[in-house]
DNA sequence: CAGAGGTAGACAACTAGGTTGACCATATAT
DNA sequence: ATATATGGTCAACCTAGTTGTCTACCTCTG
């Protein structure tokens, strides 16, 4: 229809996401967890209950070696434990500590109540237009920040 | 309504922004403009018709030092030109080129594309509840990809 | 009209998050 | 037993940003 106004798409996309992080970045840094960059977080949901090093790098579609720098970082912020994987001496198994794990549900309640602003504001059935029509949007599309294998 | 997908927007809403810039770019590389980055498409739309360095920095919403960084990689790409100008000595105008606004019809007409594909995927009525909903997801929200001045 | 303070831009040093390439240690298959 | 594949690490580099400092220039005020 009226295609003059697609060319804002990117730009909504990249504001709204953006907003979305902030506002979650902002409590969580409220609630004791300063240093949590957005890296961290898709990392911490791709880690989900535990995982290898290159398993993180696949589902978060990166080389192994920056998987391994935010495995580092996570481990040195209390994130995650990074232990010895006992059937595979190479392996390092990558897995949410207690306090990590207060951290996503933190995390998740945030986003969740940023949604319901966006529900409350705009109407459910345009928020969840939003949601298929972004998740119709990149069909097979795999590399960074598609979870299919983990939601 | 059913929350449980809201945590899945963060994901989807960068998801889909790659996956339409990363288009975008793939047809600008076919066309002769092999390396245009998306921070360049993003600061040539936020020259416009032409600005100076510290109007682009506020646009872009970036500190000026790199908003001049990506100004000269502009200019060494031949896609905008920094002339003094004429009634302050210590501004530079950036404005496109011939070749950058070329650039810039190509960029356009390559978003449309991407758009009018999920129209047809998810029917027009989708696509602009996303867009109503997107933009007012970020109300009064002034920063890094902002164009409410120059569009 | 002289000088104070503000502004546009350049330069340098740094950070975060990514890349490739080379490498070692360990598993696994022939 | 040996060849090959795999998990992880180290090193060097890239991009896009940051802050701090500096100079050149404009503008406002006494």
């Amino acid at each position: 229809m009226d295609s003059t106004d697609d060319l804002a798409m990117p730009f909504l996309l990249m504001s709204a996401f953006r907003g979305l992080v902030d506002a979650v970045h902002a409590e969580l840094e409220a609630a004791g967890y300063p240093d949590v960059r957005a890296a961290h977080g898709f990392a911490m949901q791709a880690i989900g209950r535990g995982c290898t090093g290159v398993e993180l790098a696949e589902r978060l579609g990166v080389s192994k070696q920056a998987a391994a720098k935010t495995a580092h970082a996570l481990e040195r912020m209390g994130l995650i434990s990074r232990v010895q994987s006992p059937r595979d001496r190479r392996e390092r198994l990558l897995a949410p500590t207690a306090r990590g794990e207060d951290m996503l549900r933190r995390s998740a309640a945030a986003f969740g109540r940023q949604i319901k602003d966006w529900r409350t504001r705009v109407g459910d059935d345009h928020v969840s237009a939003t949601l298929t029509t972004l998740a119709h949007a990149t069909p097979g599309r795999r590399g960074p920040t598609d979870l299919s294998d983990w939601v």
